[in-house]
RNA sequence: GGAGAGUUGGCAGAAUGGUAAUGCACUGGUUUCGAAAACCAGCGGGUGUAAGCCCUUACAGGUUCGAGCCCUGUACUCUCCGCCA
């Protein structure tokens, strides 16, 4: 969520930077900083009288010791009075604080000076393209046939044991998609990404630490059960790691990556786009998370997106780099770049990571601070990327790497495989 | 799932209901050629230039002039039993 105290000193600027993603805050802002002030007054008030409370109270433990009772009736009946207004004082300082925090959270991260103004993926800016169209037999296939044709996915299977959006993965297709895994987990930490096999369940307080929870509530799975939610993202769980935590300023830059199932209920998307592998229920993905000095985030940024285009470039994938527009990022995010890879059979652009820096606005949730070389509390930046989903990458494997009779397999990862041809 | 015990700073560990000791660790300083030792200071969070003030004994309530302490509820941890990869 937005600082509080950025938002007081600076309105206009929060304002503005919202714009690009065509909301006009202007009515909460003025409604938060109104109550922002009453608040305070309030604060100011209940603050005076608590200390006064205090004062009589010591007063009255000094005159119990010495004996002197009966001088500390006067003082008692004084305190029963300010208490009686604490009270609702108390209650008034509460109600608009929360009022505040509630208006507050409402807010979606305030966009870096760079993101280009706009509404939806329309509005996203190509900046960066790799490669070529694959040239494909005549009979290519769209790799939900592929999938069929060679035995490497069943997509009914899944749909008994589970339902729509759960592949099985069989044969050669578990194993291409373990040995993209196990490629992609040693390149991040070749990058000196630190390995975390986190829980695949949270909470409600790490759904609400990385902003999904209350904006994402209906696209996570739920266990009513016991009160726990699917993650959507390894990004959820690593990055509460650090959820009440002060780090010490030379454990900064922390760089952990995780390798877990990602679950997401998808509702309300339907229709051609949904076919094969290109949007599922359950899908792995590897995810990376730094946590870095504020004035390091961009660079950390820039760092993570070119990592992940290393893997798409040594997998010898058609990609290209996006910056999303404000209206296309997620709520946490102040600035994101989105990398698709080409699907040569489908004639079009998949998207198999998203790359992310939310600057404070999950620190601020999390409590995740640092002491600062001046020895004062200072939120951190977090950033997360996937590198990368796997489904939409193995979607373009298959039809970008098909041959008339064949499936060949990447030369960066046959050492993986253990075979270079898929037939 | 059942029974019992417990939760105080980074760790250890005090506090007849009277306003959170102390030790260790850590940081800075004095000293030293340098280090160790010793000594001094700091060492939960917020706010403030500062003095200060407020909050803080797992969390939420209650009793009280005053709660780490008494009462109620919740969470978590540990031990034993049961079940189990």
């Amino acid at each position: 969520m937005i600082q509080l105290n950025h938002l007081r000193n600076n309105p206009e600027e929060v304002l503005t930077r919202l714009l690009k993603r065509g909301i006009d805050a202007t009515k909460t802002i003025d409604t938060i900083l109104e109550t922002d002030k009453l608040a305070r007054e309030s604060r100011v008030e209940m603050e005076y009288l608590q200390n006064r409370s205090n004062v009589v109270s010591k007063e009255i433990g000094e005159l119990m010791r010495k004996g002197q009772a009966a001088s500390a009736e006067p003082l008692k009946s004084e305190s029963t009075g300010i208490k009686d207004k604490l009270k609702s004082l108390e209650e008034r300082v509460e109600s608009l604080e929360e009022s505040v925090r509630k208006l507050l959270i409402t807010l979606p991260n305030a966009p870096h000076s760079s993101v280009p103004t706009g509404k939806d993926s329309n509005d996203n800016v190509e900046i960066f393209i790799k490669g070529e169209k694959p040239a494909l037999p005549a009979n290519a296939l769209p790799h939900w046939e592929l999938a069929k044709k060679y035995d490497l996915i069943d997509f009914e299977l899944g749909v008994k044991i589970s339902g729509a959006g759960f592949p099985v993965y069989k044969g050669k297709g578990a194993k291409l998609q373990r040995a993209l895994i196990q490629y992609f987990m040693n390149e991040a930490e070749k990058a000196g990404y630190l390995e975390i096999q986190p829980p695949i369940v949270i909470n409600e307080a790490s759904g609400f630490g990385t902003g999904q929870l209350p904006d994402k509530d209906g696209q996570m799975y739920y266990i009513g059960e016991d009160e726990l939610y699917l993650i959507p993202t390894a990004e959820v769980p690593i990055t509460n790691l650090y959820r009440d935590v002060i780090l010490n300023i030379e454990d900064l830059p922390i760089k952990n990556f995780g390798y877990t199932p990602c679950f997401r209920r998808e509702a309300g998307s339907y229709g051609a786009h949904v076919r094969g592998l290109n949007r599922l229920h359950q899908f792995d993905k590897v995810e990376i998370v730094q946590i870095v000095k504020p004035e390091l985030s961009y660079a950390a940024l820039e760092d993570m997106q070119l990592h992940v285009q290393q893997l798409l470039q040594n997998l010898g994938l058609h990609y290209r780099v996006l910056l999303l527009c404000g209206g296309d990022m997620s709520v946490a995010s102040a600035k994101t770049y989105d990398l698709e890879v080409w699907s040569g059979a489908q004639q079009m652009w998949l998207e198999c990571s998203s790359v992310s820096n939310c600057e404070t606005y999950q620190t601020n949730r999390l409590k995740c601070r640092f002491r600062n070389d001046q020895g004062k509390m200072e939120l951190a930046h977090s950033l997360n990327g996937s590198a990368l989903a796997l489904p939409r990458i193995i979607a373009s494997i298959l039809e970008n790497y098909q041959t008339e009779n064949s499936i060949m397999v990447p030369e960066v990862l046959r050492s993986y495989t253990g075979f270079n041809e898929i037939k």
